[in-house]
DNA sequence: CACGCTGATTGACAAAAGTCAATTCATCGC
DNA sequence: GCGATGAATTGACTTTTGTCAATCAGCGTG
């Protein structure tokens, strides 16, 4: 390579600035140029790469992998927690946190919406009592009964509870027998009413369900094992408030869904925070589709997850340049 | 690690600002904090070392000097420092020159060999933090109590930090009293192995001592001055990790290098890069006998230095036309 | 050798970053 | 509860940096 002179001052200054800390005029006073000479040559030795600032990926390895998240997925902010190494309960962890995050995003007066499932209700369980004021919590979605301890308006009531908040229940089931009836329900007012509520929420705290036999829609015996098998031939990915969404995030055309008594996916978009939290490493595919569906803006997961994910999108569409 | 809501921040606001290039007011905006926040947590990361700021050390090898050592004396790189010129304080120039060299040097995963004295102390205390991986730093000989600073096991202790490196002492003294003492301890398992592993390092940043009243070995009491002159009487010219050296680069044959505990010369040639740093032009001599014993790659030193090296080679071996 | 062209350099101004005293917030002991 | 204490945060101000139109220096050309 030539000897240019140029290089040479660029080089100078730019080592003068960044490895001795120089002001740019004190750089321009040592190189007998003007000031604005300095903050050029600085520019360009950024350019040209003499300077390197790079943000440290072993220190807050976590914290890097969540900042990559958010700028690959377009996400307002991503928390992750380090499964691998010494947690104390690596179970609990997530429930923890994402209990944390959602307090931390609540204000008074805001009106959340809150879905159900045994991860909401984990974070529940795990929610410190707060000192807010005029919250309501809405639910998301019809119920279910089920035998289980999480029960939606369990889901609900728990957390207005912790938040010291009005809860509103939703009264309806979540899937009914046929269309006809589903849609008649939607229009009685009181349904309408709070399914016209959730757009207008501030905040939404949901998760995405699998659809393995053991996952929740199954076992609470809204949908049949043959019934599912079905559903998944036809693309069924995952589970949003209740309703089966395929792998670009979009509603599965199917009758199931047209029984459903549950939020409108607009309605859930137009909800400026919603943080969604996956705990299971086997929610991959759905999580992937949730995030197709651009359903939610805040995310607590596992990083191993979170890895997961960057791989998949670096592999299906990989980034120019 | 715990998660703490302060070094997210502190991560992200660090991760917005540097890498995605947005200005102060952005990030705040971003993050619903004041500027005046971003700033200081701008200020902290570059602290913690969240952010890595380097220069290329470019600037400093491109000399038509360093050029003539390189091809004189059969060295891989040397970057040479104008004493007279664009010095902000010359006396630090080279510490820091040498501690960025040094980075640009180590790469993940590598095994670095240190040795210690008053200017690898320097480099440690000039070097930033850098984003390796899986680095071990080693030290190249046995320790030396000292009342300074810089005692032996701190330089290692230091660059391993910087380095977010593993750092393994050298559990033994650097000098025994007995020959007899020395051997026995050099078959130590522990010691052994220490020993035998810095034959197997990537990289070794080390200096040569000099021999005179003020010099290393003669105030932390390993060497008396008596003792000092009839080893010089004997050929005594400088020090390497600890052992004393011809002018022609060998081992001194003398009790004093028996009694010692350190790398073998073989050793440390078998380092594929060898990084020598000399400040003090005084240390011409010893400097010499250094390179004739060819126990460095690469150095770092004043341009000064440099000439009066050059200009004694002419003059002991003048080369045809 | 005057001319115009190109790219480097600068002065002056605008924008951004740094700083610090004042304030708010949280935590603790009483 | 309640005031004291110390840390975190911020608003207002200062300093530093970025920008850009104007100027200048070098240089090939008619």
């Amino acid at each position: 390579m030539a000897y240019r002179p140029a290089d040479q001052i660029i080089h100078k200054a730019a080592w003068l600035y960044y490895t001795h800390g120089l002001r740019q005029d004190e750089v321009a006073q040592r190189l007998n140029i003007s000031r604005a000479s300095v903050a050029l040559y600085l520019r360009k030795a950024r350019e040209a790469g003499i300077v390197n600032i790079s943000t440290s990926t072993h220190l807050f390895s976590g914290e890097r992998l969540a900042r990559q998240m958010e700028d690959t997925f377009g996400l307002e902010t991503v928390w992750l927690v380090e499964e691998d190494a010494l947690s104390p309960s690596p179970a609990s962890e997530i429930p923890t946190l994402a209990a944390n995050v959602f307090l931390e995003m609540v204000e008074n007066d805001n009106r959340v919406c809150v879905a159900w499932g045994r991860t909401v209700y984990d974070i529940a369980d795990a929610m410190s009592y707060a000192d807010r004021e005029g919250v309501t919590v809405v639910e998301m979605c019809g119920n279910l009964g089920s035998p289980y301890a999480y029960r939606p308006d369990q889901c609900t009531m728990e957390i207005a509870r912790r938040l010291n908040a009005k809860g509103l229940n939703f009264y309806a089931p979540l899937v009914l027998s046929t269309q006809e009836l589903a849609r008649a329900l939607r229009e009685e007012p009181v349904i309408r009413e709070q399914l016209d509520g959730i757009g207008a929420c501030d905040l939404a705290l949901f998760t995405v369900g699998a659809l393995d036999a053991d996952s929740h829609v199954i076992k609470c015996g809204a949908l049949g094992l043959d019934e599912l098998k079905t559903l998944k031939t036809m693309g069924a990915t995952g589970v949003i408030a209740g309703q089966i969404i395929t792998a670009d995030g979009t509603l599965l055309d199917c009758d199931y869904n047209r029984r459903m008594i549950s939020a409108d996916f607009d309605a859930i978009r137009a909800i400026p925070k919603r943080l969604m939290v996956v705990q299971e490493d086997e929610k991959f595919e759905p999580l992937n589709a949730a995030i197709a569906g651009r359903f939610f803006t805040h995310l607590v997961t596992t990083s191993s997850m979170a890895a997961k994910l960057l791989k998949h999108h670096a592999v299906s569409e990989p980034t120019p340049a």
